[in-house]
RNA sequence: GGGCCCGUAGCUCAGUUGGUUAGAGCGCACGGCUGAUAACCGUGAGGUCGAUGGUUCGAAUCCAUCCGGGCCCA
């Protein structure tokens, strides 16, 4: 009873769920995109138009996705949908990098220790393969189940014949350039897994280590603490081992050095370090030698420099004392045991001065001949040998354990050494790479400002590059040696033939094959004119490889081109991808292989903590899809300012969820009122009520609001806009006021078409502006609109752009304008009516705002805007029975019950005429 | 230890070149509605702007130091 009236009006219908139930729904739209083709579908409505090309960079293919990965994507597919959307050509190539260390390790463990020693290196790389195809194919399904488009059939696979041609092409050119060399250098080595390890590969941790103090005889010391006994120069070294390989000390050059007196012997050393190198040696009594005034005699660094003494391992062999700023005075004595075989400082002093650079230790980690007493010894073994020795021969000043930061192998997780060894280098320097890349940088967009900071202090200081690996799964590098004489044996037309090879059968020809079966028979040793060629055994760094994407990937496939657009990836690229293409494309080419660089933050918890597992904080989004769906990680993802860390959490993603069921909700609220609607009932301009001119001025500042912030990168504005005027704009005032011209005004009426005009204009707009974000639900969006409304276009991201209500508002930009200044004061007004009703609503004087009369008492300038507006129009606005204006100081709002009945059908307070309903309602009626 | 960066309400973000009692939305509390209903509307309480010191008439905004955190490197 009392509800008869229900039937007579427009009530909100539609099937659009209101619960989302993404889990679940989701794999349809995939299923939907895929049928219609919806990544060439996307390609051919651009056709022609202006380029937009984001260059995937690949990941790693081993392992399921995690949070930053899905991340990375998730913005990539979201920049690409807008600008296909904004009408760019914008192909999108995915890509995974499937060679190297982890790969090859994982497949070694899997095989065993025993498989491993019988297979071959040939068969070992199809197991290889295979385990990174199986990873390319899993995380590929992971992607697509996020929303991410591109092509998937297609991408592009580092282990590709074509992609590893590509190596072959940009090793090429940088090597005719001179670029390429053959070095021996200290480097990270790990002799379990016999390989030489980039700084990527190294982990560092805490370590337990021998700690000893060595004296080494001085055979030219100051006279003033050589008259005071036997002299040596004390050093300290974590790394007895590396003793056979010393060729100096290394003293700081400014500090003052003392001789301390232990047992009649003169132990120099920094005399800032004598008090804890006293105590930890345990001497009861030591005294300074002192000079003439009873000082202790001190002699700067720099003045011992040049004096010789006693190698301490190889008798007759003499060290020299040189001095270096590296030397620190915070641990050991300030006297640096110098072995340039064996470490990067010392390696740099060593060339700074001459100095040779010994280096006994095998690849297996063996003493050969150079280490003395010592050869044929394990250098893990060594130590506790060296130091009893060294005991023996009276030069043990002091031995403990010490524990501290060491570098270990990221594959065998144990300690590194430092070894020189022959490996193949790219020169930053010798034809100018490394001056060319800092031009290049200067040409190249990078956002945030201060990335631009970060890849130029990184090109600035990094040293050479080397570039080879000595393992099985990846590129070779593509250069012969002569058996005969040694000599490297690379040319154009090596060249040619390698990539010829690799670009029909892969690299794996290399390893299955004689260098004889593809080079030409013309090729010879240039030196000694043998044919006998053996191919280099070397492989090349994986950050190479990936690096020249440029043009393993952009140059050759049809769709794309180099330079890209953006590159976007993880500020930990700025060592990695970034640089890596950047100095082969400089190489190669002598321009940067992007235009823009964009790089977001890393994925933290909610306190701010990196994801570990030891932390237990790792949130897998594959999970979160199951929980929230993919749109919500989407959301999440524009949600964040990426220019700094991106936190995620589980109160985070609720909030997320939250916000997600607002907008959907928004969304079903305008779906749902233009059930009856087709554009043939849209209202002009001109004869729409002054509210809704208002909303299609609001709409139209958001969409230009969002296009901004979308084309400056900055989609946490667009996350932000979007959802505040969801809330605000739309929710809490224009849909609130809506409603009774929506369901109680005639169904054809005008004022309610002109409504539903704005509402279908605000809604096709707004879905096509969340669309890039919200993918799988806007499409859910655009299939439940209304026919024809869908502009013909079968899937929301073919649609578009919005443009319509732009240009309407730009019709009538004055009045615009004048609506802007006026609504802002309305609205205020607005804001204290609420806040009055409220109160009545306390006081038990009236529960919903219709049942309220409101008397507004404001100053001459705001009751202006007000009376400019028919009071009907007002109460209407405003949600309440009737408004009063009096001019006073205000603004202050009065609230008084309403003055006629409740109307039983549009529940308005109004006169109530002889049918028993208000006025309007009565008419309606009638119809 | 070095380079780059970050630290505004429980959460996500605004805070223009330093200038009045630091804002928004969400969440929360309380209330309304029951014709967006596992929705919708309203009101309210939450911040010594990481800490300390300094520059200034005045600092969340500039400087220094420290604390906490991230990436990269040693």
């Amino acid at each position: 009873m009392g509800n008869d009236y229900k039937q007579t009006m427009n009530l909100p219908q539609t099937e659009f769920p209101m619960r989302a139930n993404l889990a679940k729904r989701e794999p349809e739209w995939l299923e939907f995109w895929d049928q219609i083709d919806i990544y060439r579908r996307s390609l051919e409505t651009n056709e022609g138009g202006p380029t937009f090309i984001l260059h995937d960079g690949p990941p790693y293919a081993n392992g399921h996705i995690h949070m930053g990965t899905a991340f990375n994507k998730v913005f990539k597919d979201l920049i690409v949908k807008y600008k296909s959307m904004r009408g760019y050509w914008s192909p999108y190539v995915p890509g995974w990098d499937c060679h190297g260390q982890p790969i090859e390790h994982q497949v070694e463990k899997n095989l065993g220790a025993k498989k491993m020693k019988e297979i071959s290196q040939a068969d070992l790389r199809v197991l290889c393969r295979e385990y990174a195809m199986k990873f390319v194919q899993i995380q590929g399904d992971e992607f697509k189940r996020l929303g991410v488009r591109g092509d998937f059939e297609e991408p592009y696979l580092t282990l590709n014949k074509s992609y590893e041609a590509g190596d072959v092409k940009v090793f090429a050119e940088m090597y005719r350039r001179g670029m390429v060399y053959k070095g021996r250098k200290p480097i990270h080595w790990c002799y379990r897994c016999k390989t030489a390890l980039a700084e990527a590969e190294i982990e560092y941790g805490n370590e337990t280590s021998d700690s000893i103090y060595v004296k080494f005889w001085m055979l030219d010391a100051p006279e003033v603490f050589s008259a005071e006994g036997k002299t040596a120069v004390l050093i300290w070294t974590t790394t007895p081992w590396t003793l056979p390989a010393n060729v100096a000390v290394t003293l700081a050059p400014d500090a003052d050095y003392v001789g301390v007196v232990v047992d009649g012997e003169v132990l120099v050393m920094a005399e800032a370090l004598v008090a804890p190198v006293a105590e930890t040696a345990g001497w009861d009594s030591y005294e300074l030698v002192r000079d003439a005034a009873g000082e202790p005699a001190r002699v700067k660094g720099v003045k011992l420099q040049g004096l010789r003494y006693e190698q301490p391992v190889h008798d007759g062999v003499e060290g020299v004392i040189i001095t270096g700023d590296h030397v620190e005075l915070s641990t050991g004595t300030g006297a640096v045991h110098t072995a340039p075989g064996h470490g990067e400082e010392d390696y740099l002093v060593g060339m700074k001065f001459g100095l040779p650079a010994p280096m006994p230790v095998d690849d297996h980690g063996v003493f050969d001949e150079g280490g003395g007493p010592f050869a044929g010894q394990h250098v893990d073994k060594a130590n506790p040998v060296i130091i009893e020795w060294l005991a023996d021969r009276g030069t043990l000043a002091a031995a403990g354990k010490t524990s501290h930061s060491y570098p270990h192998c990221w594959r065998c997780k144990k300690p590194v050494i430092f070894r020189a060894t022959e490996q193949w280098f790219i020169s930053m320097d010798k034809t100018g790479l490394r001056d060319a890349a800092l031009q290049e940088i200067k040409a190249v967009d990078w956002v945030p400002g201060w990335s631009v900071n970060r890849i130029n202090s990184m090109v600035t200081d990094r040293p050479d590059w080397c570039i080879s690996r000595q393992r099985a799964w990846g590129v070779p590098i593509p250069v012969f040696e002569c058996v005969k004489c040694g000599e490297t044996v690379a040319d154009d037309t090596t060249f040619s033939a390698v990539e010829e090879l690799f670009a029909t059968e892969g690299a794996d020809a290399w390893f299955t094959r004689k260098p004889s079966e593809y080079l030409p028979k013309s090729v010879v040793c240039p030196r000694c004119g043998s044919d006998e060629l053996r191919a280099e055994s070397d492989i090349v760094d994986v950050w190479f490889e990936s690096g020249v994407s440029h043009t393993s990937v952009l140059e050759a496939r049809d769709e794309l081109r180099r330079p890209a657009e953006l590159y976007l990836e993880g500020s930990d690229q700025h060592r990695g991808w970034f640089q890596s293409s950047l100095l082969t494309s400089v190489g190669a080419y002598d321009a940067a292989p992007f235009k823009t660089v964009l790089t977001h933050g890393f994925i933290v918890d909610g306190d701010g903590r990196k994801m570990s597992k030891s932390l237990g904080n790792v949130v897998s989004p594959m999970d979160v899809v199951a929980k929230y769906g993919a749109d919500t990680i989407r959301l999440w993802a524009a949600s964040a300012d990426y220019s700094q860390d991106i936190s995620v959490s589980d109160e985070i993603l609720e909030r997320t969820s939250e916000a997600y069921r607002r907008i959907r909700n928004t969304f079903r609220f305008l779906l749902s009122n233009l059930y009856d609607f087709k554009p043939d009932d849209a209202v002009a301009w001109e004869d729409m009520p002054e509210l809704d001119r208002h909303a299609l001025v609001t709409l139209s500042d958001l969409v230009d609001r969002v296009t901004k912030s979308y084309d400056e990168w900055k989609f946490h504005q667009v996350y932000h806009a979007v959802y505040g005027y969801c809330g605000t704009e739309l929710s809490s005032f224009y849909l609130d006021v809506l409603k009774d011209r929506l369901y109680a005004d005639a169904a054809d009426s005008n004022s309610r078409r002109s409504a539903q005009t704005v509402m279908a204009s605000v809604l096709v707009s707004l879905v096509r502006l969340v669309a890039p974000i919200l993918s799988f639900t806007a499409e859910e969006i655009w299939q439940y609109m209304p026919v024809s409304l869908r502009e013909g276009m079968e899937s929301v991201h073919l649609a578009g752009w919005p443009t319509t209500v732009g240009e309407t508002v730009a019709e009538h930009a004055g009045e615009a304008t004048a609506l802007r200044v006026d609504y802002a004061v309305v609205l205020e007004v607005r804001e204290a009516v609420t806040k009055a009703l409220e109160e009545a609503r306390n006081a038990k004087l009236v529960g919903k705002s219709q049942e309220a009369r409101v008397i507004i008492t404001a100053p001459a300038e705001v009751l202006d805007v007000l009376k400019a507006r028919d009071s009907r129009e007002l109460a209407d606005m405003f949600i309440v029975s009737a408004v009063e204006l009096v001019e006073g100081t205000g603004p202050a709002v009065e609230v008084a019950p309403a003055s006629g009945e409740k109307c039983p059908r549009c529940w308005n307070f109004r006169e109530i005429g002889a049918d028993g309903v208000c006025d309007r309602c009565a008419s309606v009626l009638e119809g």
